[in-house]
DNA sequence: GTCCTATGCTGAACCGCGTTCAATTGTGAG
DNA sequence: CTCACAATTGAACGCGGTTCAGCATAGGAC
């Protein structure tokens, strides 16, 4: 039968993926054992590594998942956003927050793992990334029509950087008692004015 | 001889200290090995033992330093900025970059050390911390005078957390390519731009 | 059906690493 | 000098990722 062995791989490889995706979801990054998984996937310990080149490769499937997972959810709350351009940054910046707040061990994974000194990021990486920051540039575009194309990249970098950075702190410190509607407020405060009209340009 | 033992444990404790310093500089967090350190202290494995309750801990020592010495740069800039208070906050953005970018390494070790679930921060970790959002809280008060105590903490926590993620994704693709003074102009548009007169409050 | 070979699968073993602790060495009071 | 106690040592432990020699299986030839 043709394919047969692929199809098996294909199965466990799926498997594999969701049963990390649980592991790193419960116990996080660091809590994913290679030989508890093969014990929950009813496999061989070796077996890992017929499908994946190592842990690490696995790890970045499932990050490709909750990539795409969180570029679906920005781009839900951007379709069911107001049409006023700063809302949308706000509303995306928050969609950003509550996905982050909401699958944080999974969220965290997408930056804590290892990536290799100079090896390029993956295209998936590259596509999903190009996408979010799609949704970024084009409300910034429609609040300024005269910049250029690479003051408006650097703003969108920037800003999607900012709200990064304020989720990041933010959810460390949320053990330590802040609350999660500051980290809103602080995206809402400078998306707002990062949005005002008082131009700099 | 009275002490002599807590003397010894102390220069063991300095060199170990700048020996993991040097290391996590050299190879990052993850190239400090308990055995290298060991070798090139001239002790035994266990002497690390007696001095750290465990890696981490000396980790936690060099951080300290790190911190201190990342707040007397930004303080250093301060000093030499002009009154201005937006060009002292753009000032001391860059210095968080500048300093982020040529201790690599030991910058990221600050963020990726192990922290407890639900341990507290080690006081010299608050008291750097708080230090550092001095120097960002003055200039703003000095900006916005008649804003409550509480939304000028938010403003500067949303700052340094813009400032911080700017840096940290800025440097991440620095390999790829993205340039140094690409991160200080998105310092700067930001700063300039929340510390412009059109006042949201 | 039976044999045979090539291919896939398995899990015991390997290695590196943080950490421990029984055995050794050093210390200083009497 | 002696002794009792403390400090130091480094071999050994446990854990976890990865490998690979040996076993199982598939499927073609007859």
């Amino acid at each position: 039968m043709a394919g047969k062995v692929a199809e098996r791989r294909k199965v466990l490889r799926e498997d594999l993926i969701n049963i990390a995706e649980a592991t790193i979801a419960r116990d996080g990054l660091s809590g994913l054992r290679a030989r508890d998984l093969a014990t929950q996937a009813g496999c061989a310990l070796g077996a890992i590594y017929n499908v994946f080149g190592d842990l690490n490769d696995l790890v970045l499937a499932v990050n490709a998942r909750t990539f795409h997972a969180l570029g679906t959810d920005v781009a839900a709350a951007l379709a069911q956003a107001p049409q006023d351009p700063t809302d949308q940054l706000i509303v995306m910046g928050q969609a950003y927050h509550s996905f982050a707040a909401e699958h944080h061990n999974l969220w965290r994974a997408l930056f804590d793992v290892e990536r290799a000194e100079g090896e390029a990021a993956p295209d998936w990486y590259l596509a999903e990334m190009g996408q979010l920051f799609t949704y970024i540039h084009d409300p910034l575009a429609s609040l300024n029509p005269k910049m250029t194309q690479a003051d408006l990249l650097l703003l969108t970098k920037a800003l999607f950087s900012s709200v990064h950075g304020i989720v990041l702190l933010g959810l460390d410190e949320a053990s330590a008692g802040v609350r999660s509607h500051n980290i809103d407020a602080m995206i809402s405060l400078i998306l707002k004015q990062m949005t005002a009209p008082k131009s700099l340009w």
